[in-house]
DNA sequence: TTCCAGGGGTAGA
DNA sequence: TCTACCCATGGA
């Protein structure tokens, strides 16, 4: 096995702990977060082979990469894992606008404190989606049975699976990808959205890049078949837009309990709560919800970057 | 068995 | 657009 080390610059308000806790995708294989040891495991497909990014950010000045590969990384190879560690953590988001609305917020002066805004996602627009789909009606404990299964449909190499593709799904008899995965009534609609992926009628890596408005992209996510408007929500979240919100159980009980007294609030209530956020509704609406579990996580880590 | 999940879909107003 | 209601499926 050949190991290659690179690092990746980080932007001035990154914080590798914040953005990886910052919701649960480092739990849903092919991710692998070692909890003891801070780093975050991600396979790559690359020409010359599969790899493993061993990503780690001991100061939040750098993430440091490193690449376990049975081969010689080819030409171009490390720029390509390169950006998918960009495209993981986010790094090319400026948050700057989002950083001088918060700053202005009383009450909210813990997100900078923290660093907090980033959200992992993954390597591509596909795998959010599928991922997205496997958490709609099912238990998070599920969602992570469910990927597992999903996963092992991909490529494998030493220690695992690649997340599947499209092609790879679309290949796969529907009946048999609800059997092998448990994805049950979801199986159908992946399978369906990796058929039109594959043939090229769907082109929904173009959807992060791209600069759609959001309300079109919306629409574009809601045709998909099971994704309603929390799942809409969350995807566009995971692409850098918070104008919509993406209201699922945990917010639900969160708002109720921490916010609003006890008392059952309607989803209508909560947005009308968001509301004054505007375009940072969905982000801050989902920094409130896991406030009570990761700011006092990453105030038991050690100070990083004063 | 029942109940719920990081809900979705749809008819009717 | 909003609401009420029904529907799906796995796991605890």
């Amino acid at each position: 096995m050949i190991t290659t080390i690179f690092d990746v610059p980080t932007p001035a308000d990154f914080s590798f702990a914040a953005t990886v806790h910052s919701h649960g995708w480092r739990e849903l294989p092919p991710f692998h977060y070692d909890d003891n040891r801070h780093i975050l495991s991600v396979p790559q497909r690359l020409r010359s082979g599969t790899t493993v990014l061993r990503l780690s950010s001991p100061d939040d000045q750098e993430l440091i990469a490193q690449v376990e590969s049975e081969a010689p990384l080819g030409s171009g190879d490390e720029e390509t894992l390169r950006r998918v560690v960009r495209t993981c953590f986010r790094l090319d988001q400026d948050l700057g606008e989002f950083r001088g609305f918060i700053d202005d917020i009383s009450g909210y002066d813990w997100v900078a404190r923290h660093r907090l805004g980033r959200l992992l996602v993954s390597p591509t627009a596909w795998e959010d989606l599928a991922k997205t789909l496997a958490t709609t009606n099912m238990t998070w404990s599920g969602t992570i049975s469910m990927c597992r299964r999903l996963v092992s449909l991909g490529e494998p190499f030493a220690g695992g699976f690649c997340f599947p593709t499209p092609q790879e799904i679309a290949a796969v008899d529907p009946v048999r990808l609800a059997e092998v995965t448990k994805l049950g009534y979801r199986a159908a609609y992946l399978h369906e959205m990796a058929t039109k992926i594959a043939s090229g009628d769907l082109d929904v890596e173009a959807w992060r890049e791209g600069d759609l408005p959001t309300d079109e992209l919306y629409r574009k996510i809601t045709a998909l078949k099971g994704f309603g408007s929390y799942a809409a929500g969350s995807m566009l979240g995971l692409m850098g837009r918070y104008e919509r919100l993406a209201i699922d159980s945990i917010v639900r009980r969160v708002f109720r309990d921490q916010m609003n007294g006890g008392r059952e609030a309607t989803d209508k209530d909560i947005t009308a709560h968001y509301g004054r956020f505007a375009s940072w509704a969905g982000l801050v609406m989902w920094l409130d919800v896991m406030r009570a579990s990761l700011v006092p996580y990453l105030e038991t880590r050690k100070p990083q970057r004063p």
